[in-house]
DNA sequence: AGGCTTTGTCTGGTATACCGGACAGAAGTC
DNA sequence: GACTTCTGTCCGGTATACCAGACAAAGCCT
């Protein structure tokens, strides 16, 4: 019933009904279906999206025409189509990090049996690339695709750690500092810890997304240094220290191998 | 050094100058990407693809922000980017028929030593979904996420099976009757073997996209009994009978097992 | 170094893509 | 069946997205 509330976080701004160019309206579109996960009707689209119904209805068949969504028969839904499946693969393959990430997570996740996920920066946005659910019996996991604001989380620390005050604050909208248990965190706090885990092997954030589980995060670094991804574990907040430093430690050597240049150059 | 030769084929006209859509821009460029499969120089896009040069970089500078595409640090070539692979993702995890088909692919292509495909119908093409090379020492495969004239497969002739003629007609431009060594398919001929394939359980093609190799299709049908896709299996052209008549029979159960509601209805 | 080509940025003008709103058909409501 | 709401299509006007072309910086040859 309350209409918009997505579309306010989505369209850039929307304001009195200013024109918009059609190649922003089809990237409005294409993250409102990634937040819902599911074909979407059309006839909600010009709500959810607050553009004009005539502009939405050309752009679905321009863009199913091309594969990239698919309109389904009977209800009129839509959904992303086989062109984006392509095109994402093909994306992939081309990329090394991801794909060596992606078996790392199977990998450290089947030793450990905890929850392992690899993640990214997205825009403004930590993406969950890839994520393996642990073997215990109650699973802490989130789905792939999925995208937290970046204060939420162990991982994003890291992925900021080497952007200025400054960028930070560009980056981080007012509501990504608002915890999903209506907590708020403060900003220059949060640039501080993104300073701090400049140069850590690992960051380890309690309680943040919710009161039960905590996040061990190691940074994957590119060949001149820098933060490209995280590998991380999503633990209970009850493991032991004993427990949780052999899975920081595997964490880490997972983390390390994935990086590039750093530990290969060591002599013997 | 020729230049514009892809452009021809993916540019939807692009005669005089005329101005074209922001949204068609795009379209055209990332087919330009998915067909390159790799990084491309920027500064090629503008004579590739047909349009301006101050279009182009303000369409990738917006595609770029968005994270559709990615631009590499330092010699400005550019990719699809994150954002593509998790909508990419977000489709797959949505279509069971492309999971489900994926696996099988692999199963059979183990089980068989050949190399399978998975295929399906993309606009005017035949995109190849997934794909698992054979463990032959001379393997025959192509890339995931490549595409072929409809006519130059056996799929094809599956895919299209249940269109009429004048819809095969639309869809066949003429360019996508030249087969790779520069034989021309027959429209009337052609359509004539969809038509033939109309209800097969199994089509085969000899020597059309190369001279050795052989390609076994079989139908995937949809709850209704139409060719949602197909998967098929590359041999080379010296396969003896009894061979591949042991393979056929395999390829049409793994068809069979992953389409909808046909078989589960037999009674024991 | 001097010319030549290539690359990326910027700007103003105009063809047109987007918008608003009208319309008809479908679907629900009483 | 009359009335309201919702869905999808169509059309003319205008704000503006795209284009052409100029410019500077950086390569790249002799």
């Amino acid at each position: 019933m309350n209409e918009g509330n997505t579309a306010r976080t989505l369209a850039p701004i929307a304001l009195g009904g200013s024109r918009e160019r059609g190649i922003d309206r089809v990237l409005t579109l294409f993250a409102y279906l990634n937040a819902c996960g599911r074909p979407v009707r059309i006839a909600d689209l010009p709500k959810a999206l607050g553009a004009p119904r005539s502009t939405i209805y050309e752009i679905v068949r321009v863009l199913a025409e091309a594969g990239m969504v698919e309109v389904t028969g009977n209800d009129n839904k839509v959904f992303f189509g086989r062109a984006m499946y392509l095109y994402g693969t093909s994306y992939f393959r081309s990329n090394d990090l991801i794909r060596r990430g992606s078996s790392e997570v199977e990998a450290l996740s089947t030793l450990t049996g905890e929850t392992s996920e690899l993640c990214m920066l997205n825009r403004n946005r930590q993406a969950i690339i890839h994520t393996h659910p642990g073997s215990r019996p109650m699973r802490i996991s989130s789905q792939v695709g999925s995208q937290f604001p970046i204060p939420w989380t162990a991982s994003g620390r890291l992925l900021l750690s080497q952007k200025s005050p400054d960028e930070i604050r560009d980056l981080i909208q007012p509501d990504d500092l608002i915890l999903p248990d209506r907590r708020v965190v403060d900003i220059e706090r949060f640039i501080e810890e993104c300073i701090d885990a400049r140069g850590k092997s690992v960051v380890i954030t309690r309680g943040l997304i919710n009161s039960f589980s905590q996040c061990l995060a190691a940074p994957i670094l590119g060949i001149d240094g820098e933060v490209q991804a995280t590998i991380c574990l999503v633990l209970s907040i009850e493991v032991s220290d004993d427990q949780r430093a052999v899975l920081q430690e595997q964490l880490i050597a997972s983390g390390r191998n994935l990086s590039m240049g750093t530990v290969r150059t060591k002599l013997t």
